[in-house]
DNA sequence: TGAACGATTGGAACCGGTTCCACTTGTTTA
DNA sequence: TAAACAAGTGGAACCGGTTCCAATCGTTCA
């Protein structure tokens, strides 16, 4: 017994009408009469017939595809990201295509072939921030793109403003009385996926040093990869320098913990020797009651993709739009004013 | 300036060649001179020409594309599969089209309605194992079907053998001496997503307790959900029990860090109180020094999205075969010896 | 009463590839 | 020298839908 391909001519035939009606019967065209769409969903049915959706891409001109490239590593923020764009695209009947990023030259691939020609409706693009040349060829090529947590002019995107949520919570740990505040971050100068997130922080970091008028002192800024791990380590150093820090800042959630690891091992208490503030709010910050900055990470995925559907179903013929959505300060119990006595 | 679909046929008449001829050259088929072919490349190179891939589907009766069902939640685990299987996608040409599962109505449409016709070439289900119905649905609508994380016997599976590695966790601590070993799992009988493995690790919790010749004490075993929170909530209340455990195995990594929290709030010192071991190695197993089962995440991903891919070339013809991959006790710091005097 | 009109409907043409059959040309075999 | 054969090529038919144009038929309007 072999699959038979039940096709559209098979149900006319059944239902003795013409291909055109059925077809009509299908994507709900009014034109059809009460009698005649009864008599085509009844063969439908007694065939047990599905249009066939690639037939259906190749006659109507679209995929009905979404590309999202996300470099998905480890990390849970793109997680949760990703889930926003999801929910958002498999409501809209729009089939979700994944191209992982593990690597720069995969970056450079996805960034060049996935737009070429009629292969998706859409492309949304996670925490990879084009080039001018490869933002160039996105807009030439004619396909809906949206950026989702990076940046460029000539593309819609959907950020957080992460120059402002830095400052807020350096401000945070100033307005406790902290003056010595480390920043413990992700290498700045060496950056080959261009994420964003990267410089913005450490610019905020800087700008709320130099708004309250503390000197930055190189010495309190450590740079590094590698998640906890490295962040472990490099906060081991940054507390063993003259004038040791007694707040950090660090670029995530993640490095945070290491952070808080190496303190620990110093032997110094949190809060009350070292005062600690992640950035991302991700799950895990709640089981180490780390005061954080929350970034809407499933929002911005989901008002992305919502972004995206816009702009296909306008033909691509939207002004660009930059989104931003607010983060919020968490306090929690990683940070505490400079000089508290505890009993 | 409209975007200008370029066809095979454009470029066959720039190259002065029939169509067919084209296609052979976009194939590699051989019986073309090299002289033909540089002059359809040299056409192909002067229109900026791509073939479009839906026209291709449609005619080679393929779709080139699996779907990957995954209920990828919030965890770990899951996502590490996932990249397992998108790496062994990738570099095979076939597009990766995600289903997020998120409610049980969710799952139950993806396994019913993905293998309708020819929408996919192959069907990879993480973590879901369907109902005999649901199993024999996915058989006789013959679409190449791979589990990874599940079981049916009528179709191809790649798993960790949970029971094993559970009574491997448990034994261990027998083997330390522990004989009040409690349990803190998933719910047992309300298990609408059928994830097979909060079966199987119960299983294996009581088979080891049983050929040690330890009595099954359902004080000493909690059920609940929401990850370390409900864990957390459950092991507050098995440590106070009359005779409470000494140790605690926890059904997964992310229950075992809700054990070790409970445990540190009421007091107690790990390990010299309460040995805890979990299920999984997830990342974050090793910054809390957790003594775990191993499961090969990735690889079980890697290894069914290849075993779908020999059956999706085979053409649905190979027998079904069930894969097991290792599981592995990792020592760490979480686990010692029962009544181990500390200095 | 005849023309004009709206509601339905059939089906050819089309989307952009692949594939197979027929045909040409040059070479080898009997 | 004719027949057989291989290599290379053109192009119609096809994959399974959608869409548009033309045709039919019962009404409505002048």
């Amino acid at each position: 017994m072999e699959v038979t391909p039940v096709t559209i001519r098979d149900v006319a035939r059944k239902a003795g009408v013409g291909v055109g009606t059925v077809s009509r019967v299908l994507n709900e065209n009014p034109s059809v009469s009460a009698e005649t769409r009864n008599k085509v969903l009844a063969a439908i049915e007694a065939l047990d017939f599905a249009p066939s959706p690639i037939a259906q891409r190749l006659s109507r001109g679209r995929s009905m595809t979404i590309a999202v490239i996300a470099p998905f590593f480890t990390r849970r923020s793109y997680i949760e990201r990703l889930q926003g764009v999801e929910h958002v695209l498999s409501s809209s009947g729009y089939d979700l295509v994944l191209y992982n990023v593990e690597s720069v030259e995969r970056r450079n691939d996805c960034l060049r072939l996935a737009p070429r020609r009629e292969r998706v409706d859409g492309l949304l693009i996670l925490s990879l921030a084009p080039s001018d040349e490869e933002a160039a060829h996105l807009v030439n090529a004619r396909v809906p793109t949206v950026l989702v947590d990076a940046y460029h002019s000539d593309l819609s995107t959907v950020q957080v403003d992460d120059v402002t949520g830095a400052m807020t919570a350096v401000n945070y740990l100033i307005e406790q009385g902290h003056n010595r505040i480390g920043y413990v971050g992700e290498v700045l100068d060496d950056n080959p996926f261009r994420f964003q997130p990267i410089h913005d922080r450490y610019i905020g970091y800087r700008q709320a040093l130099e708004s309250a008028g503390i000197a930055y002192d190189p010495e309190l800024h450590a740079q590094g990869r590698y998640g906890w791990r490295g962040a472990s380590r490099m906060t081991a150093d940054l507390l063993q320098v003259d004038a040791p820090p007694t707040a950090i800042f660090a670029y995530c959630d993640t490095m945070a913990l290491g952070v808080l690891e190496a303190a620990q091992e110093s032997g110094r208490q949190i809060p009350r020797d070292l005062s600690v503030i992640g950035f991302d709010d991700v799950e895990i910050a709640q089981y180490f009651q780390l005061t954080t900055m929350r970034q809407p990470l499933y929002e911005t995925g989901a008002r992305g993709a919502e972004l995206l559907m816009e702009l296909v179903d306008s033909g691509n013929h939207m002004p660009v739009e930059h989104i931003y959505l607010p983060t919020e300060l968490v306090v929690r119990r990683t940070t505490t004013p400079a000089d508290t006595e505890f009993e």
